[in-house]
DNA sequence: CACTTGACCTGTCCGC
DNA sequence: TGCGGACAGGTCAAGT
């Protein structure tokens, strides 16, 4: 799921769902999901209230009463899951989740003060989910690092420029992918942007026009505005806290969509490999 | 140093 | 149908 729209979309939901309600119960069946000791756990989680649900890049923050928040990182496969009765009222599409979770992906479950739960589910293990002091976040390795919000108005074409700048020798999906150059892109959205923009993925950062990378900066706000609007891209049956499904894939004009036409200019689209990742492009609008 | 590749995991899909 | 390998929306550590 989890690029920066879905992780948006799970946010606004979450804020919806939980924002002031306390935790009571709480149980993790892996160290690396969830790596706080029981100590804390029960000194900072259990018995607080959920003040605030924020997002930085990728991460989602859960602001709790005890001046501690839970930092979630969803990666590749992790999903939150609200269920029981909501202010939504009965017929909440999560409603038949009741009883099929937890399940096996299932690695954290927390439970509220109105019996209501939420699920950390997470296949592969890549994600996690930890509790730290509010004021740490902003000293975590990761956030020292981390790249301006791409949405933010304070982040100019010139700033993405220069920023793209610092990785003149790299090819300009990977620099795209680098949350340091700029936060919450990932494969979803890079392929989308740069066959807005009109660039192919491999040319050099350094090869790419001053215009270009102007077009792509327009390209990647208005694809991350888009499906942030469509409630993020989902492949599966998997339903978000509001219990939306994300359609943004409905609007993709390339990702995923190999051997058909470019929605431009109708030459067939094809799938190779770049920065590791798989990379659709259509070889016409993006001539090297 | 800058940049690229492999590892982390589990499940699914595709070709033999 | 069974089996092996490639691949999946991310990020780091290790390698060149």
């Amino acid at each position: 799921m989890p690029e920066l729209p879905e992780v948006e979309t799970v946010r606004r939901g979450l804020a919806n769902l939980i924002i002031g309600k306390v935790v009571v119960g709480e149980v993790h069946d892996t160290e690396k999901g969830f790596p706080n000791t029981p100590q804390d756990v029960r000194q900072f989680l259990i018995g607080a209230s959920v003040t605030d649900v924020r997002r930085r890049a990728k991460v989602l923050i859960i602001d709790l009463s005890t001046d501690y928040s839970l930092l979630i990182h969803l990666k590749m496969t992790g999903q939150l899951v609200f269920v029981g009765e909501t202010r939504f009222g009965a017929g909440h599409p999560n409603d038949s989740l009741v009883n099929e979770l937890p399940d096996k992906s299932t690695r954290v479950t927390l439970t509220f003060d109105d019996d209501t739960k939420l699920f950390f589910n997470d296949q592969r293990k890549f994600g996690w989910m930890r509790l730290m002091p509010t004021v740490e976040i902003a000293n975590t390795a990761f956030m020292q690092k981390v790249g301006p919000e791409p949405l933010s108005t304070d982040f100019t074409t010139n700033d993405f420029i220069q920023r793209l700048s610092r990785r003149p020798k790299t090819n300009i999906k990977a620099a795209l992918l680098d949350q340091s150059v700029v936060a919450g892109i990932g494969n979803i959205y890079a392929d989308e942007s740069l066959w807005g923009a009109k660039i192919h993925p491999t040319r050099l950062v350094s090869d790419v026009t001053e215009a270009e990378k102007g077009e792509l900066y327009t390209e990647m706000r208005a694809v991350m505005n888009l499906a942030i609007e469509k409630g993020g891209s989902s492949n599966s049956t998997y339903v978000n806290a509001e219990g939306k499904k994300g359609s943004y894939m409905d609007f993709a004009r390339v990702f995923r969509r190999e051997g058909l036409e470019c929605p431009r200019c109708g030459a067939v689209i094809e799938k190779s490999r770049v920065a590791g990742r798989g990379t659709h492009v259509c070889p016409v609008c993006q001539a090297i």
